[in-house]
DNA sequence: TTTACTATTTGGCGAGACAAACTAGTATGT
DNA sequence: ACATACTAGTTTGTCTCGCCAAATAGTAAA
């Protein structure tokens, strides 16, 4: 039984995880547009203040110098106040423009899902 | 300046069979739930008027059949009233149990998310 | 018998998320 | 001085799942 909770547990975990492919992006995207400029270490715990936990290092940082090598973000090297140095990283305008053009569109296509899975549920 | 377009486009699709990792198979139980039984073929038609439009058969069946080896649906042959056999899938106990946890828990997600990108792209 | 529509199967590919281990600078307590 | 803990970023190998393409086949209409 204990090992029933710990596998739905785990697996509805690994769910939230899938969930976040194709918007991550976008949502790390969001938050720096929303703060000017912000580094890895900090966006991981505004993702989790923002619903969106369990982001790991492994994850995000791969995400940031992809962004980085397309040319969404431009990042910059500063020592840090108490700590390792951090790498800042701030929207391009380029950046600002696919926001501003996917953002819509995960919306739409969130709020398509949702009623899928509402009409099931209430079947 | 075509090719931006057709670039940017495909992007766009790209990005759009990202969202639907992890719930395209809560969709599929939803739809199942809905109609009580149902086969691959209009299962795409129905995701499609749904708002999750583009699935290929090569994504839905061995869906189906990951389902099915999952217990959450189960299936039946049955020959087709006009068009080859078809194999019917209707949702389990299980199933129906598993969209009842996932499906909210999906909901708040996209609200989240959705919120993180508003607020990003207003600012 | 050719064409078109319906229906399912199979195989290979690739993006990106994970876990885990690693490097390192700074701060705190003893 | 030393150990510990916290902050910060990197690297590597593995896995899932959705994509594309192509094969297989039954039925129906021309």
């Amino acid at each position: 039984m204990l090992y029933f909770l710990v596998v739905t547990e785990k697996k509805s975990v690994e769910r939230q995880t899938q969930w976040l492919r194709g918007v991550l992006d976008l949502a790390v995207l969001a938050l720096l547009a929303e703060s000017g400029e912000d580094y890895g270490y900090t966006l991981v715990r505004r993702l989790d203040e923002a619903g969106l936990p369990g982001m790991r290092p492994g994850t995000l940082y791969p995400l940031l110098n992809r962004l980085d090598s397309e040319g969404l973000v431009r990042s910059e090297w500063r020592a840090g106040s108490g700590g390792p140095g951090r790498k800042f990283f701030q929207l391009t305008g380029q950046g600002r423009a696919v926001l501003a053009e996917q953002g819509p569109l995960w919306t739409e296509f969130a709020e398509n899902a949702t009623a899928v899975l509402e009409r099931g549920m209430n079947s």
